[in-house]
DNA sequence: CATTTTTATATGATTATACAAGTAATTCAA
DNA sequence: TTGAATTACTTGTATAATCATATAAAAATG
């Protein structure tokens, strides 16, 4: 018997719907709110990625801000010339890169996080503390699930 | 007395970080399962959202596979030259054009759907269907907080 | 310890995305 | 009812992201 392919109800049943649609429109708000001051979507998760981490290397800093290698390389090059992050060779590894926060980077954060800490509470208005530790926990473990990086 | 700004635990801690990364892992997983066939993550977005709502506006998909309106037009020119979808002028408003699948778009969705259905399952392994639910109902209230398109 | 393989990052070429502006149809307003 | 404003979509141009590949260092192999 062929599998039967059943036409969905609505897009609002499917998880990955949800979490796509809402993502994108949390990173447009955050992008408009911050292409004020000059930073792209990749370029705000750099920086707060740097600042919870402290350091990353290149590849770590790909997974945080969810971009290729090779977009990282050349986001990290504008950064480093706009003085925000800086780049040094790993002592016990000459080929891995370490990336730290300039004191201009942390200044920026300052910018940054106060627009990030609204536009998280903003999507929790009218939800109860226990829902939202449900989905909290919840999301972790979906990430758990899916994820093909260890960090 | 200045706001502070507290440096964050862990990035796990925060709703817009975990949404956007499971929303990229998902996605990543997806575009990999699905390129054999040709399908981007957008192409894959029209389709599953045409076949829902039989036929929306450009506007309309824009909203539903999260694209600005020059992305759309241009990837349903793809999609249109391909034979997946049709594009007809809108009788109660010449502006509007009716987007809708083909045969051949319609045979395209019953190939997308169970990769569809197989990555939102791997999502929720292990996850009772109760906290699954206050989830999922979570995230429509999510949503609804943050949405700019009222569809 | 020399050679192969793997890992980490950077660069080249291509594709995708988006902002800005253009076109065409509809609605609004005096 | 006609010119201005708005809406819906397309096209031009610029930017961003990615795949493939190159380079360089470290680890594995024999």
């Amino acid at each position: 018997m062929p599998q039967e392919i059943t036409k969905p109800k609505a897009l609002t049943g499917l998880p990955s719907y949800l979490l796509t649609r809402i993502a994108h429109r949390y990173n447009q708000t955050i992008h408009a709110e911050l292409k004020a001051i000059g930073l792209s979507t990749i370029f705000t998760r750099i920086i707060a990625s740097l600042k919870i981490f402290d350091e990353l290397t290149i590849n770590e800093l790909c997974v945080h801000a969810l971009a290729e290698q090779p977009t990282m390389s050349r986001a990290l090059d504008r950064l480093e010339t706009d003085g925000i992050i800086k780049r040094s060779v790993k002592d016990e590894d000459n080929r891995k890169r370490v990336v730290r926060l300039t004191a201009e980077g942390e200044a920026l954060f300052d910018s940054i996080w106060p627009v990030t800490i609204n536009a998280n509470e903003a999507m929790f208005q009218g939800i109860s503390d226990a829902d939202r530790e449900v989905t909290m926990r919840t999301l972790l473990k979906v990430l758990e699930n899916i994820r093909v990086h260890p960090i």
